[in-house]
Parts: structure tokens; sequence; C-alpha cells
DNA sequence: GCCAACGTTGGC
DNA sequence: GCCAACGTTGGC
């Protein structure tokens, strides 16, 4: 807050072209403001009296910069706010206080504005004075404000009468800045993308010419080109002043962001030493084109100190030429050099590239360089083990790694906006690059994977104390990637999968199945078997969670506790101080070692599991061709997920090389996705012999399902006989009331409200008459699981009958019908329909 | 640009 | 404490 605040609006970033007009509006709106409620005079205060606010301001900076604005502009027709940009740290609060500044300089003060954006994203909203600003002040303690679904849509009659449109500034990470569209149907569709637009429009509204950023139709024209507008639409454009949408376009060289960013007070004008980028036209002139605004503002920006005058490397590693001034997207300054954010559509300058770089993880900025001198240094052979090396060999279009073995364990500290200086990093020390304590905590799962431990020369860096801060990760300077990855290992079959199964309640809930990605979460079979949230995993790999009967380890990692509202950290802690907060990473670490290392209550299935895991390995890499001549026993299935079970069943025949049921070859044709089976059980791996044997079978094969990846909620008993039993345990599934029994002998009968499903049912025809393996089993529940209890008839006389409706069946009812059926054919005959 | 899905949080 | 919901973001 040294940064002297803006006086008027007036004396703001007014100047910017275009805006002369809607300047204007602003102002009279404003004035007539002023002679409204009092309540609005001091909502309005912000922006007359920054003096009084500045404080309230800073604080409130990030909220006030959350689409709250941002949607009243929309509202207001005014293009959004993309001075918006994400702030996560405090140390960002100077840039946003002036962009807050500006943003109530532009007028921002209309009492109708302020309504609404009170109805914005961020409930940003500053209309109702020093309360709103001790709510904002409030709620910026958290590192993340959950907007109301409903706030921030606006009215978008472009696409028809009742569609709402909302504008979603990205805050964080490395696309921050870029705006997202959302749209809503009149039916309440959330609409994310063109694709789901045109899905919901189909039929209804040509979007040939819509434009589905901006929410506009072009009349028929070819969109112009990037960086091409003509006048007519950059009229809009500049009435818009919309940063981002110019960030999008990757333009962000000569974003208006940065104008709003200026100082007000700080008025020198841009040195005449700036070249290409800085235009030099103003508004009124012939050429007055995009970068006039630049112009416009570039007089009121204060040439900054150039953090270093020597040659700057960009992202690329290149050298920056001194000729180069580009305008800093974040704070507004011009800089000389080539720096640009990771998405390289946006000028950085070094310090806000450094700043950015404690901030956030998503921005790089390399503040260690090698020492040269170590024996790492020395290295000059990969070793082609670690995970940096791998991770080149999986991914070689992406940028290279330095292999572990060959990274300075002892860089030296150095860097342009880093701390002025030199220091011999520790031994387990690790360039900073990201120490968010998602590093640490990133580092802390890896560091379970076997791969890492294993190869990592640095891994003595796992162990360090959870305090220290610099010292967490081992890891370069990509390791910010693995934020997102922390639930993924990569290495198990459900990450190695790629199918889902399009019958767990998360891909039901996927458009791609029809559904309405509320839920948004990995099929469940493909939740990884190490580190994903315990919660997310099938029914059977996370009943831990509820208490095995088995005793078997809980698997998975547990939810977190997300306490940030009671912390006193800004953010998250790297030492929780009571050690709760974030302690299920802890808790992982053990857990995943018990979970994956020892299991000694399932050591068969563990091994089982183990082994097929190797040869589905093996098998993953064989050709097809191969795997056709592989022995089949699985009967036909119709699905992918029936498919890739009959992986597992061919190579759970293959191994037993007995061929058992040769009924069921199938001769289909093997699909490469790995299925994500855990552990299998097979008679082909545990012939049967006496009937003491059997019964052993029978358990063993329990145990297999109880340790398998089942479809969601169903789970495996054995009860009298004995029989396996396997139910439905979700209420809401059509499947509830459906049970499939195995007796010793592994032959099945199926049942539905405990009554038998008829022999004849089209269910067994594609299923063998014996269940020995896990795959037979998922496979059958797969398919049950696309099949819903017949829905019978409802009595004739309803008004006759004020008890419970009984449903009326025939006598030959199927009982399970297709789900989109719901009653069976007989039933239909039983009525005459 | 689109989409999958991760991480977070408000509501219960 | 749980979980549905969804903002967000990395990958393609």
């Amino acid at each position: 807050m040294n940064e002297e605040p803006p006086k008027s609006p007036s004396s703001g970033v007014e100047p910017k072209e275009g805006d002369a007009e809607q300047s204007t509006e602003k102002r009279n709106s404003e004035a007539e403001s002023t002679s409204e409620v009092a309540s609005t005079q001091e909502a309005m205060a912000p922006s007359l009296e920054p003096d009084k606010k500045e404080d309230a301001f800073t604080d409130s900076v990030e909220l006030a910069s959350g689409e709250a604005s941002e949607g009243a502009k929309a509202l207001a027709g005014e293009p959004p706010m993309d001075w918006f940009e994400p702030l996560e740290d405090d140390d960002e609060a100077e840039s946003w206080d002036l962009a807050d500044a500006d943003q109530h300089f532009n007028g921002k003060k209309d009492p109708e504005e302020e309504s609404l954006a009170g109805e914005s994203e961020k409930s940003g909203s500053v209309a109702s004075g020093e309360r709103t600003f001790k709510k904002i002040y409030q709620l910026n303690v958290h590192r993340r404000k959950r907007s109301h679904p409903d706030e921030g849509w606006v009215d978008w009659p472009a696409l028809g009468e009742g569609w709402r449109r909302k504008e979603v500034v990205r805050r964080s990470g490395s696309s921050v800045g870029q705006k997202d569209v959302y749209y809503l149907s009149p039916q309440g569709d959330r609409v994310r993308s063109r694709v789901e637009l045109a899905s919901v429009l189909e039929g209804i509204l040509d979007l040939s010419f819509f434009e589905y950023k901006t929410g506009k139709f072009y009349n028929g024209d070819a969109p112009l080109p990037r960086g091409v507008r003509n006048r007519g639409k950059r009229k809009m454009r500049e009435r818009s002043s919309s940063e981002s949408s110019m960030m999008e376009r990757g333009e962000g060289a000569d974003t208006p962001d940065s104008h709003h960013r200026l100082t007000p007070s700080l008025s020198s004008k841009v040195s005449n030493t700036n070249q290409t980028l800085i235009p030099q036209n103003f508004p009124g002139t012939p050429n007055y084109g995009p970068q006039d605004e630049d112009a416009i503002k570039e007089d009121k920006i204060k040439l900054p100190h150039i953090a270093s005058s020597r040659p700057l490397p960009s992202i690329n590693g290149e050298i920056g030429s001194e000729d180069t001034c580009l305008i800093c997207a974040k704070c507004g300054i011009s800089f000389t050099g080539t720096w640009y954010d990771k998405q390289r559509k946006k000028p950085c300058c070094p310090s806000c590239w450094a700043t950015k770089t404690k901030e956030h993880p998503m921005v790089r900025f390399r503040k260690w360089i090698p020492c040269g001198q170590c024996v790492a240094c020395h290295n000059t052979v990969n070793c082609g083990q670690c995970a940096n090396c791998k991770h080149g060999l999986q991914s070689p279009e992406s940028r290279k790694r330095i292999c572990r073995k060959r990274k300075c364990i002892c860089p030296i500290r150095k860097g342009p906006g880093t701390r002025n200086f030199i220091q011999q990093r520790p031994l387990n020390d690790a360039p900073d690059l990201f120490e968010d304590t998602m590093s640490f905590q990133n580092e802390v799962i890896d560091s379970e994977a076997p791969s890492y431990k294993n190869s990592d020369t640095e891994d003595f860096s796992v162990n360090v104390d959870v305090d220290d801060e610099d010292d967490l990760s081992t890891d370069d300077d990509d390791d910010w990637h693995k934020k997102r990855k922390r639930r993924s290992c990569g290495k198990c079959k459900a990450c190695l999968c790629r199918k889902d199964c399009g019958t767990c309640d998360f891909c039901i809930d996927k458009p791609k199945f029809g559904g309405s990605n509320k839920k948004r979460q990995k099929c469940r079979l493909r939740q990884c078997q190490r580190q994903a949230m315990r919660h997310l995993l099938p029914f059977q790999l996370g009943q831990a969670e509820y208490g095995t009967p088995d005793g078997m380890m809980p698997v998975g990692r547990p939810r977190p506790h997300y306490t940030y509202s009671r912390k006193t950290f800004s953010k998250k802690s790297r030492a929780p101080p009571l050690g709760l907060e974030f302690s299920d990473e802890e808790d992982d670490s053990s857990l995943n070692a018990m979970n994956w290392t020892s299991e000694p209550t399932s050591k068969l299935t563990y091994e089982l599991n183990y082994r097929h895991q190797q040869s589905s390995i093996q098998m993953n890499n064989l050709d097809v061709g191969l795997r056709n001549g592989l022995p089949d026993r699985i009967p036909n299935t119709s699905n992918h997920n029936s498919s890739q079970l009959d992986q597992i069943g061919r190579w759970d025949g293959e191994k037993s090389s007995t061929g058992k049921d040769g009924e069921n070859h199938t001769g289909e044709e093997v699909e490469e996705e790995l299925p994500m089976i855990t552990r299998i059980f097979s008679l082909a791996d545990n012939p049967v012999g006496t009937g003491v044997d059997t019964e052993n079978q029978l358990l063993k094969l329990l145990e297999a399902l109880r340790s398998s990846a089942l479809p969601i909620l169903w789970y495996a008993i054995v009860v009298e006989g004995p029989q396996l039993q396997l139910i439905q345990c979700a209420k809401q599934s059509s499947m509830t009331d459906t049970m499939v029994l195995i007796d010793p002998g592994f032959c099945y009968q199926v049942t539905v409200q405990k009554q038998p499903l008829l022999l004849t049912h089209p269910l067994y025809d594609d299923h063998p008459t014996h269940l020995t393996s896990v795959t037979e089993v998922v496979n059958l529940l797969l398919d049950l699981e696309r099949y819903m209890v017949c829905q019978g008839l409802p009595p004739q006389d309803l008004s006759a009958n004020k008890g419970p409706i009984i449903l009326e069946r025939a006598s030959t009812c199927d009982f399970l019908v297709k789900k989109n059926v719901s009653i069976c054919i007989n039933c239909r005959a039983l009525c005459g329909q």
C-alpha cells in the first residue's frame, strides 16, 4: 500500500479511449448515485475516499477482483474486468489495490451495478459499505471463496429468452487470467463449452455464427483472424476493455490488464525508450488501434526500475533482448526483456515473476543454478531410472527434465527477483520453485512410489522435517504439476486404464454417459489403487473407511480435513500446528505402505494381484495378434467393460492352461486397455479338488472378490450353505433387490426380491454357467447394472386402495428388464399394453 | 477450445 | 463428519 491511492475518478486511467462515452455515462450514474440513499453513498465511498478505505481494499482486493464486478460490468454492457486476475497472496494486494481503485474509477459505483455485483460470482459486492467491507475482509481470510451457483449470471437474450451467461476469470494456475464463459439455459442446463451449447440448442438455434466467448453472433461474417479486428468490432472491444479477451487471443503483450494496474498518481510518462510494443498513436488519430489503449495507459505508467539490466532469460531459456519493451501483465510496469508467464501469453516482469514464484506454483522461476562442481553436475549420463528420466521416456514431447542423478545437489541460489544473495543449497534442499505445501505433500506421496525410492538419489530428502519449508521438494521445477497428480500413481492398473466402466455413479454422472456432470469424478474403477481418495474408490476398496469385516487395511487416502477457516496461516500450513490439518497426507505414507507392501491378511490376493499385475503389463505390451492366440474361456460380451474383463479372463485362462469351459470361447478381439481388477481369483489358479477344497475355493473367491474392485457398492458375503452372496448395497441402485448366489460348485443363481430369476432370462445367455473367477463375477455384476427391476403394474383401482400400492406382475414377469424398458413384455401383456 | 477430473467447500 | 456440488485447472 505504498502506492498513493487514486484521488479521483478522473485522475485514474480515465483517458482510456473509446471508453470516454462510457466513462461519461458512468460518471453520470455515479453522480446520480451520490444523490441516492446514504448506504449507496457509503458504498461509493471507497472510490471517492480511497484513503479511508485503503485497508479494506487491500483486504478485499481478492474478492473485489472477482467475477462480482465482472458480472456487474457485463450486465452493464461493459466488458469483463480483466484486471480481476487471481490474487492468492497478500503480496499482490498492492497491485490489486490499484486494480480495485481503477475498478472504482471506471464508474462501478452505479448502485444498480453494485447491487448486481453483489449477486455475482464472488459475492464480492462492495455495495453495502463498511458492513460489506467487513464481510469481504472476513471472506478474504479464506483462500478461496465458494461462489454461489446463482451468482454472476446475467441475462443473455442473444440465445433466447431465459438464457443467462456468466464469465469466470481463473484466479490461479498456469492459465491465470483466462476467462471461462458459462451459459445457463432456461431449463437450468449449465453449459461450459460451445459443444455443450450446440447440444442444448440443437434444432433451436444455429450457432454457426455464434462466438461462444463473447456470446454474440457475428452476422455471418467469417470470424476475423486473431489480432485482426474490424473497426466495428474493435469498437465493441474497446468499450469492453476486456483484457482477458485479449489474453485469450494471445495478445497479452499489450493486455489492458496493465492499464488497470497503473498507479494514478504516478503519471510520469513511460520512457520514450519503449519500443515495439508500446504504441505511440492516440485516440482520434487515424491509426488509432488496439494499441492505443496502451498508449493512453502508458501515459500514466511510471517507468519502473528495471529489475535487471542483464539480458533476461525467457522461460524458454532464450536471452531476452534489451530493446524489447513489454508491459507486465501483472503490475503494469514496462520492462525490457522477453519474460512471459508460463502460458507465454502475458508479459511478466522479472519482479512479478519472482514474486509469483513464491506465491504461485504455476509460475516458475529458477532461483537455483547448478554449482557446476558437485558430483551430480559432473555426471553426464542419465540414469534412465529416475522419475525424471522416465518422464522423458513417457512424454518425450514434454519439456526435458534433468535426470535426478544429474541434478545439482548443492545449487547456488541466485537469480533476478530472488533474495539478493547467493547461498549454498543444503544437500537435501531443492529448488524452491514450488514452495507451496502441496509440493511437500506431493513429495511425500511420490516418495511412496517404489520407483522413486529406488531410483532417486536425492531421496534422502523424503524424510526431511516437515517444517523445513525450503527443503521439502526434491523434484525440479516441474513439480507443481504434481499437485493435480496426487491422486494418481500412474502405475497401477487403475491409473493405466483409460476406459470408463460406464456404470459406476461417477461414470453415470459424466455427460458422455448422459449424466449431469455434477460429480465430475473419475470412474471409480479407474481411481488409483494407491493414492485415490478413499471415498472415491469402489466400495470394496474403500470400505475400510467404514470398517473392513476381514480386517484388511484400508485402501486409498482418507478424506482431507479442510480447515482453512480455522487456520492462522495464510496458506496451507507447512507444519500443521495441531497435527490435524493435512495429517491425512502423513497418514497416507504409512497407509499406503501398509496397504501395498504388507497386507498380512491378504497375502494370497496380494500375490495374485502382483502376479497378475506383472502379467498384465507384459500382456499389455504384447501385440494384439499374439494375444489373439490365447485361449479364451470367457463368454460373449457386448461392452467395453466386459471386454476389459474378458482380457483378464483370457489371462486367467492362459495361466491355467486348463482351458476349462471351452464353451465360453468367443474369439472376441481382445482390447488393449487393461482392466482394473486389482486381484484375481480363478479356479485356474486353484484347481478344484475335494468338497472341502471346493469350499475353500469358494472362500478364496470371496477373498478375491473382497479385495477386487467390484462394481460400485456390490459386496460379497458368505451365507449359510455355504453360499457366496453378492448384494448391491446401494439403496438407490436398480439392483438393490438383486442378489447373486454362488454355490460351492460355482453355479450361480440371480434372485430379484428373493425370487429366482428364471434361467430363461437373457441375462444368463451372456455368462457362463459357473462363476469361477473374479472376472466372471464382475462381468455379471456389470451386466446386471444395466438392468432394473420390472416396475410391474399398479392396481387397476387406485382410488379404492388407500394402503400401500402393491404393484402387480405377470406370473411370467422377467423381473429384470433393461433400464430403458422399465416394464417387461409379460407385464405389459398383462394389462393389454 | 474442450474436457476430464482434482480440490475445495457449503450444506446437511 | 460426510458428501454433493462445482469452481478450477492441466492436458490434449
